[in-house]
RNA sequence: GGAGAGAUGGCCGAGUGGACGAAGGCGCACGCCUGGAGAGCGUGUGGGCCCCAAAAGGGUCUCGAGGGUUCGAAUCCCUCUCUCUCCGCCA
């Protein structure tokens, strides 16, 4: 949520972010907050002077009646008040609703470091480390690898659940186990994030703060009792902090959390049909930061940094990309995706996307730091990265590191995490 | 799932219809005191919104949430949420 003073003092500044989204100016509606916002300001103004009054004229009750005296008139004069006070009430609650349900659907504002694009050609890219791999033999996608050596399993994921379901057998299942673990010990022991083990099922309150609320309800699992899967660790991590400050020397504070993630990729049917690239449910190793306002930016460079050196020690190719303006999350202010390389079926594959939310989920969330030398409790920025997606990082690897007889090589860095493996099948 | 108890400021805790974010204590900050520290003494110490160009200042709201009774609610009534205890079930 921006605030709604940015929206009054310079609602152009607004309008061109969100046209720059691409998105409508009618969905995200920024000359209904302005109207709505300047009645509540009128509603408030007269609504407070009569609670001024009726306030004045409670003290006077009492001081007559300690006096002894007569108090009917007073009385009579303020069951009027207190009638319009209980009506003005019930105005200013329906305005503030509305100006929240608008302020809900209008996007954070693009970092001006952000390239300024209507799709995804317009992103650009940062750096690439690594190579591909060279093969000498008929590369093939990692749902192949899979199935030959009996790792993956389509078919029954299908049965147990649906498409878009895997079930990992043996050495596949034991993969992803290494990978997890791989990332969590980086991230905790060399990097300086705590881990967290969050819950997975969140609240509506939970899923308005990150912003996947209201807006994108339909990408979510609902349980019958309204809590929401987590579509990644991020929403209830982020929400760890709702409605709390925060001491300065806290900041920043990182967290690191292995969660699966359920999303019900709506919209996206044709799109990765095959392999373990786009489920409905997946593992994730995510990253949050709570950052001072002053340097989140930085923490989205480290925080990239940090995913990065997940890649590099799988030995990984990939490239950083810097997300334009219509490609960018609605919570987003920026985001750098990292694009690992698919050897098997030769493309960039988004495995990781960090994201500066900067203050607009900290003001949904309401999270806030106390400042040190004093002062008002400012919004903490909050970031998110994932540090990396798992299923992909998984069939990242057998791809590329297949060999031609359909066997897979174990990088060294996940060997110790596999009992020593160091080929499977 | 059944029965009961509870929710007040950073924390503990008083307050059952009338001035007041709300006694007292702890904590914290600052000052005095001290060679220094402690003790002691004194002062201060939540957040939101609105008015104001801003500061200063002022107003208003806020005792888990929402609604009701009343001229007036932390206090009375209703609903909900959460926490705790006991019973049942259970990894």
């Amino acid at each position: 949520m921006l605030d709604v003073k940015t929206i009054r003092e310079d609602p152009e500044r607004v309008k061109r972010a969100i046209t720059e989204r691409g998105m409508s100016v009618e969905v995200a509606d920024v000359e209904g907050v302005l109207e709505i916002d300047a009645r509540r300001r009128e509603i408030l103004v007269e609504v407070e002077e009569l609670k001024r009054r009726s306030n004045k004229a409670s003290e006077e009750i009492v001081a007559l009646k300690k006096k002894g005296r007569d108090t009917a008139p007073v009385v009579g004069e303020m069951k009027g008040i207190s009638e319009s006070i209980k009506e003005m009430d019930t105005d200013v609650r329906e305005v503030e609703a509305r100006i929240r349900e608008l302020m809900l659907d209008i996007p954070n504002i693009p970092d001006g470091s952000v390239p300024i694009g209507a799709d995804e050609t317009a992103n650009v890219e940062v750096r690439r480390s690594g190579k591909p791999p060279e093969f000498t033999f008929k590369s093939k996608p990692h749902w192949e690898l899979g199935e030959e050596l009996d790792i993956l399993d389509f078919q029954r994921g299908a049965k147990i659940a649906s498409s878009r379901f895997t079930l990992l057998k043996g050495a596949g299942a034991l993969l992803e186990r290494a990978l997890m673990n791989l990332m969590l010990d980086v991230h905790t022991r060399e990097h300086g994030y705590t881990e967290v083990f969050p819950p997975i099922l969140g609240n509506r309150d939970t899923f308005t703060s990150t912003g996947q609320l209201p807006k994108f309800e339909e990408d979510m699992y609902v349980c019958s009792d309204d809590l929401l899967l987590a579509p990644t660790a991020e929403v209830p991590v982020t929400n760890i902090f709702r409605d709390e400050i925060i001491p300065e020397e806290n900041l920043p504070i990182k967290y690191s959390a292995y969660t699966p993630c359920f999303r019900r990729e709506a919209g996206s049917y044709g799109k990765d049909v095959r392999g373990i690239i786009r489920q409905h449910q997946f593992n994730k190793v995510e990253m949050v930061k709570f950052a001072h306002p002053d340097n989140s930016f930085d923490e989205l460079e480290s925080m990239t940094a940090d995913a990065e050196d997940i890649l590099e020690r799988l030995g990984l190719h990939f490239r950083v990309v810097s997300l334009c303006t219509a490609d960018l999350g609605f919570s987003a202010a920026k985001c750098y995706d990292l694009e690992v390389w698919m050897a098997g079926v030769g493309e960039f594959k988004e495995i990781s996307s960090c994201s500066n939310c900067t203050d607009f989920q900290a003001r949904r969330a309401n999270i806030r730091f106390k400042p040190a030398v004093g002062g008002k409790p400012r919004f903490v920025h909050t970031l998110n990265g994932s540090g990396v997606a798992i299923g992909r990082a998984s069939a990242a690897v057998m791809e590329h590191y297949q060999m031609d007889d359909g066997r897979i090589v174990v990088p060294p860095a996940l060997q110790p995490y596999m009992g020593g493996m160091t080929v499977i099948g």
